[in-house]
DNA sequence: CCGGCTTATGCAACTAGTTGCACAATGGAG
DNA sequence: CTCCATTGTGCAACTAGTTGCATAAGCCGG
């Protein structure tokens, strides 16, 4: 229930047509929703019908012709209704934690390697986050929307920091599992 | 496709009927992989349709009966197998980073109260991890298979503790900003 | 001026997860 | 011994996300 209002809010920030939604989900909302460009027109189709949001007139709506949409009053106030109500946080499902529950069972095999690539991954995750801090959030200035979407951006900067040690931790623990089990 | 591979762990760990694994899945499975009976109802028909499960044959198979699984041997060799695949991290989905980005155009009405539920429910599961730690892992002890189970556990841990600072984090910073509000 | 590449939009089918409900057996409480 | 809550199994419909592909316009090189 919350990929119209991601829409809304990237579409709040500035209005734009699908492709540009879609680009734009890829470099920055995407990192906390992600979305493929399919759902997004899909989901652009629904906002206009339900009145939420219009294509900016200029443009005519021919296939292969660029159409930017932009909020409609209706959409504004649907998006601050969804951010003011309560909402239980979705139970999370992570593979990675889940096949080392599995490799408890049937072995490590093959897993090492793995890992080592997803503390890659995410050290490379948290590179490009530090680019956008380094970027968009110079030291000491930023008025209150500022401020917030700083916050949403340290909370990936602090995860993507937890999962690179947490999977070094791991590694630690998996060469210390091969030398008991060569000696045992 | 992780589903029918944490019903195959968790049977591997111990031979269950499908409430049974409903409840384990509550407690412990279910931290990284939640699932409901529902779910795991359908799974384990399709799991006993391709011959990776099959139910022990001591109970007769009447509604309302209890029916255990046990794995197989080709069950087995499928989680083995997936397990030492390689596989991509899936992009993560978070509500609550959404809705602080959406406050930043909407404005921030009405979601202090909710980051505060928030921070409740992560020190209320950090709690609960705790003590499943301290119940089922004792300092000083443990073969492999403790060893990589607690692993997983340590990242739960640590994910709620992220949590509840970052939280305690962001409601400092509403804080500050209503503070900021009405100086401005 | 035509063949292929890029940009842009979008449909259809599929997979996975959620919600709502139904139905059978069992074990007390009255 | 009957009502009813609890335990246990399961189907059906729905929602959300993914994958694969189709289509059209514009541009650029030969």
């Amino acid at each position: 229930m919350s990929l119209p209002h991601a829409i809304l809010t990237a579409l709040l920030e500035k209005p734009s047509s699908g492709l540009e939604l879609t680009r734009r989900f890829d470099r920055s909302i995407g990192y906390f929703w992600s979305a493929t460009h399919q759902q997004i027109y899909r989901e652009l189709g629904r906002l206009e019908g339900e009145g939420l949001i219009r294509a900016l007139p200029s443009e005519q709506p021919a296939r292969g012709q660029k159409k930017a949409y932009e909020v409609l009053p209706a959409g504004r106030e649907e998006l601050a209704r969804w951010t003011a109500a309560s909402q239980d946080p979705k139970p999370h499902r992570d593979a990675l934690l889940l096949r080392l529950r599995a490799a408890a069972v049937v072995g490590t095999e093959g897993l090492e390697d793995d890992l080592r690539r997803h503390r890659e991954l995410h050290a490379r995750q948290l590179e490009t986050y530090r680019e956008i801090e380094r970027r968009d959030f110079p030291p000491g200035k930023g008025g209150t929307e500022d401020r917030l979407r700083h916050l949403v951006l340290r909370a990936g900067i602090d995860l993507e920091t937890f999962w690179t040690q947490w999977l070094d931790h791991a590694l630690a623990e998996f060469a210390a599992l091969d030398v008991r089990g060569r000696e045992g």
